[in-house]
RNA sequence: GUCCCCAUCGUCUAGCCAGGUCCAGGACACCGGCCUUUCACGCCGGCAACACCGGUUCAAAUCCGGUUGGGGACGCCA
C-alpha cells in the first residue's frame, strides 16, 4: 500500500496561531495513524511578509505541542528552479499563456466593473488568445508578463470528492484564469504548492475550508502537469465569538500557540482541546492520550461546521476559551505527578525557586507536595504564585484574606506566636500532633479554632484558601512553620 | 454582487447518511445541594437547543425544496 504522506506548510509571516496549530495537529494524528510521514514545509515565497523570526516561532510552538515531522523543514525558496520548470512546461503545453495585462489596467476594469455592474469580475480573458505575432510584438516592446493558467474551455463542472465535505463541484466558466508566475518571474502560491506537493508525493491536502477556492485551482493545475490527485480533505475554521476567522492580526497574543506555553497551559492539553474543535470521536470521551487519539482519529468524523473559539476580551474569567481551562485543569490534576514535576521544574527554574535536591534527597516530598496543591490551580504558573510560599520563604500575602483572617483579630499577633512555641516544643510534628496542639490552645484561649486556623493559613501560604491546614503544616516543615509564626508583628504593623 | 461551504443548548458537540427507541444525550460555563474549620477537588441535581416555511411519510432533528442567517473565496498574498 502507498505510502501516507501529508504536510504541514505554514507560511513564515505571523507566529504560529491555533488554527494553525489545529491543522498541524490533524495532520500530525493522520499521519501517525497511518505510519505515515509529516513533512513540515516552510512557504516563504512571499519575501516581503516572511521572517525569520516567524519561521523560528512556527517550529519552537510545534515542538512546544509535541507535533514533531519526519521530514524538513524544507523551503519553498529553495524549489524555485522547480516552480520555473513546471511553469514553462504549462507554457509549452499550452496550459498557460503571458498576459500582459498591467496591475493597473485590472484593477482599473474591476473598479468599473464594480461601479456599473455592482459585481467584482475576474479576470477577462484579453491576453489569452493573443498570436505568437501579437506576443513577439509586446516582448520587443519590452512589456512586462505574468504567466496566467489557461482553464480548460469545457462545459459543466470539474470536481473532486472531499474526504469530509463529499463531492465539490464548480463550473468550469466560473473559474478565471489565475496568475501563476509574477511578472518579476517569482512564481506563485497556487503552483509552487502544488509542485512541491507532487515532489514530496503527498498523498492527503488536510487543510482549512478557506482553501476551498484554491483547490479547485489547483486540480486543474494537477491535470495539466499530469500527476495524480491528492485527496482532499477541508476542515472547519475556527472562528471568534463574532463569528470571524480568528487571526493574530485581529485577535493578538491570544490566538499565538506561545500565549499559552507563556501562560503556563500543559501542551498536551491544548492538543486535547484544540482537536475537540471539529472532531469528534463519536463516543462521550474528551480525555485522549497521546496514542487513544492517534487510534481514535479520523477525517470521516470531521464536523463541517466551523466552530467558535470562546473567549471575551477583557473578561478575566474567559481571557481564553474556559473549555480549554477546564482541561488543563483536568491534566494538572490527573496526570502523572513525575511528569508534572518535570513542567514544574521549568517554572520554578525560571523564578530561581528550584533545588537540585527536588531531584534527589527531597523528591518524595517535592511530587507529594505537587499533588497536595495541584488540585486548586489553574495552569502551571500557579505553581509560582498562589503556589509560592511552599518553594520560598518571600511570598506575597494576599491583602484579602490578611485583612478578613489576621488584621481582623489584633490578638493573633499573640496567639501566633504563642502556637508557634508550641509547635516548636514538638517532637513529632505530624498533621494529627500539630491539629491537637492548635485545638488545645484555641480551647485554652476559648476561640473558635477556625480563627487560629484561617490566621494560620493566610500566615503561612499568603491564601484565602489552600489544602487542609495541617497537611500543609506538614508539608511546609516544623522549621519554616514556626518561623513564619513567630515573625507576624511586620504584619500589623504594615497596616 | 458571484461562486462554494454550513445551520442542534451561551460555547464545544452526539444523534442525521440506513426516519420511529429523541417532549433530543454528553462536556464546558452558569445556578443549587452534599462534603469541608477555608477554598478547591469530588459527588448529586438544575437551567438551556433541533433557524424558519413548505413538501414526502402512519411517523421528520433526521429525507426533499425554498427562505433566512452565518462563514469562506473572489490578489502579480500564502
Amino acid at each position: 500500500m502507498e505510502e501516507v504522506r501529508v504536510r504541514f506548510p505554514p507560511s513564515p509571516t505571523g507566529y504560529l496561531h491555533i488554527g494553525g496549530a489545529r491543522t498541524a495537529l490533524f495532520n500530525w494524528l493522520f499521519a501517525k495513524q497511518h505510519n505515515g510521514k509529516l513533512i513540515l514545509r516552510i512557504e516563504d515565497t512571499d519575501e516581503e511578509r516572511s521572517t525569520q523570526a516567524s519561521i523560528d516561532g512556527i517550529i519552537d510552538g510545534l515542538q512546544w505541542l509535541g507535533i514533531d515531522w519526519d521530514e524538513g523543514p524544507y523551503f519553498q525558496t529553495e524549489f524555485a528552479a522547480d516552480h520555473i520548470a513546471a511553469a514553462n512546461r504549462l507554457l509549452a503545453a499550452g496550459h498557460a499563456y503571458k498576459c500582459f495585462c498591467t496591475k493597473e489596467e485590472l484593477e482599473k476594469k474591476r473598479e468599473t466593473a464594480l461601479a456599473e455592474k455592482k459585481r467584482e469580475v475576474g479576470y477577462d480573458g484579453t491576453c489569452r488568445h493573443l498570436s505568437a505575432e501579437q506576443i513577439s510584438e509586446k516582448e520587443a516592446q519590452g512589456l512586462d508578463a505574468v504567466i496566467r493558467f489557461k482553464v480548460p474551455e469545457r462545459p459543466g463542472t470539474m470536481f473532486y470528492d472531499d474526504e469530509v465535505l463529499g463531492r465539490i463541484e464548480r463550473a468550469y466558466s466560473e473559474i478565471e484564469d489565475f496568475v501563476i508566475v509574477r511578472s518579476n518571474g517569482k512564481p506563485l502560491y497556487l503552483l509552487c504548492n502544488v509542485v512541491d506537493d507532487i515532489r514530496d508525493r503527498i498523498t492527503h491536502i488536510i487543510r482549512g475550508q478557506d482553501h476551498m477556492t484554491n483547490t479547485t485551482r489547483q486540480v486543474l493545475l494537477y491535470e495539466a502537469l499530469g500527476a495524480k490527485l491528492p485527496v482532499f480533505a477541508h476542515m472547519p475554521l475556527t472562528l471568534d465569538l463574532q463569528k470571524r476567522k480568528i487571526s493574530k492580526r485581529s485577535h493578538g497574543e491570544i490566538v499565538a500557540v506561545q500565549f499559552y506555553r507563556d501562560r503556563g497551559f500543559i501542551p498536551w492539553a491544548l492538543c486535547n482541546f484544540l482537536c475537540l474543535l471539529g472532531w469528534n470521536p463519536g463516543t462521550d470521551q474528551e480525555f485522549f492520550s497521546r496514542d487513544e487519539l492517534i487510534e481514535a482519529f479520523s477525517l470521516s468524523r470531521m464536523s463541517r461546521v466551523n466552530s467558535v473559539f470562546n473567549f471575551k476580551p477583557g473578561d478575566p474569567k474567559f481571557f481564553t476559551d474556559p473549555k480549554l481551562i477546564a482541561v488543563n485543569e483536568h491534566y494538572l490534576r490527573t496526570m502523572d505527578l513525575e511528569q508534572l514535576g518535570a513542567l514544574v521544574r521549568r517554572e520554578l527554574e525560571a523564578e530561581h525557586l528550584w533545588e537540585p535536591a527536588y531531584e534527589t534527597s527531597r523528591r518524595d516530598w517535592f511530587l507529594a507536595t505537587l499533588g497536595m496543591i495541584r488540585d486548586r490551580f489553574h495552569t502551571l504558573k500557579d505553581f509560582t504564585a498562589a503556589g509560592r510560599a511552599y518553594f520560598s520563604d518571600s511570598y506575597d500575602i494576599d491583602p484579602k484574606p490578611l485583612a478578613k483572617n489576621v488584621l481582623k483579630f489584633p490578638e493573633l499577633r499573640d496567639w501566633l506566636p504563642l502556637l508557634a512555641e508550641r509547635f516548636a516544643a514538638l517532637t513529632d510534628f505530624s498533621a494529627l500532633e500539630s491539629e491537637r496542639v492548635c485545638r488545645e490552645l484555641a480551647d485554652e484561649l476559648a476561640v473558635k479554632p477556625g480563627t487560629l486556623i484561617n490566621g494560620m493559613r493566610t500566615v503561612l501560604t499568603g491564601q484565602l484558601a489552600g489544602p487542609s491546614m495541617f497537611d500543609v503544616v506538614v508539608a511546609l516543615g516544623q522549621e519554616r512553620v514556626v518561623a513564619r509564626l513567630r515573625h507576624i508583628d511586620r504584619l500589623f504593623a504594615a497596616a
